[in-house]
DNA sequence: CCCGAGTGTTCCGTTTACGGAACAACAGTG
DNA sequence: CACTGTTGTTCCGTAAACGGAACACTCGGG
């Protein structure tokens, strides 16, 4: 993770928000020459520094870090997932996704286990997913649904990119 | 932010998935001294050394500092909305919300700007939303869409809470 | 022109996060 | 029993992140 992309972020934040560098380090309680250092990349800052800036900003961490999260970047060539999030209940665990696919080939993912099952939001796009022996198909702002525990495909459908969320439940075994 | 609870959900993953202490540090490349002591919550971790672990156990930040995102938590009483992420692309900017919405009465929501989208994936309970003057309804499983630039509301069905993610679409303007 | 108030950057002493090594505790050998 | 390989914690010198102060700079007034 470039600690640069990070401080463009954050400046690019508050000058969003009309505030000077002074100004958001004694509200957030740091030093300006922390956050004059942090703005420029040439800090590596500390979780109590980013925490305090961040939330005076009134933005999560997520915000800063978003697109680069180096998460399972999955299994093949077409198709890009980024976790989000992963959350618990006392029933299943849920991994949250942003899914990106290609278009080009027929992405092939294997089966995963019983009872898992996957909700995808599509947000651009035409997607064609699902069980590899039945696919569905969903156009930007279609949802798809489907058990996971077999073999299943996604394909972007025309030549433009699909931008998804991809949500797997696992049940709680 | 507490860091005692950063650490122990690292050690929480750490042991989840079966991994020593020793062995995370060598492959997250940071120094045992490190790892045991951000897992106490005796240090106040690096972003550097934060991101060496998170990558090394795939979770992005996000699965460490999820609940306590002091993010806009949402409108009202009924719902509770944890902002996860906001992406960024060249037509549209989206914000994707963890929602909880607790069994009792419908919550409303004032109208957004023209063009803004919902898509609400429901994970438990059954919930009732939409257009306040049209609501729609979804089990678990089930996916909500509509156009936000009219008052909207959120509601239970049963008394079961639920919890669904919601996605806000905001095309660029 | 000078002055005060603001901007953001740089300098610097103190604090502390860092990794390597040394450590005690335990497990499975021969 | 010793030996070897683990486990995670603690010690410690070095590197660096920290906040405060000093700095150069740009405005707007008197």
């Amino acid at each position: 993770m470039d600690p640069a992309v990070v401080g463009r972020r954050v400046r690019a934040l508050r000058e969003e928000r009309g505030i000077s560098l002074s100004t958001l380090a004694r509200l957030a309680g740091v030093g300006k020459a922390t956050l004059s250092g942090l703005e420029h990349g040439t800090r590596n800052p500390t979780l109590e520094t980013l925490w305090a800036v961040t939330a005076q900003l009134g933005v999560p961490f997520t915000a800063l870090l978003a697109e680069p999260t180096a998460g399972p970047t999955a299994h093949g060539t077409a198709v890009t997932a980024t976790l989000l999030e992963v959350f618990t209940d006392t029933d299943a665990t849920y991994e949250l996704y942003r899914m990106r696919v290609a278009p080009g080939p027929v992405q092939l993912s294997p089966a995963h286990q019983p009872g898992v099952t996957e909700h995808i939001t599509v947000f651009a796009g035409v997607l064609r997913a699902g069980p590899a022996d039945a696919p569905l198909t969903a156009p930007a702002g279609g949802h798809l649904r489907w058990v996971s525990d077999v073999p299943h495909t996604y394909a972007a459908v025309g030549d433009e990119e699909v931008t998804a969320s991809l949500l797997l439940r696992y049940p709680r075994r």
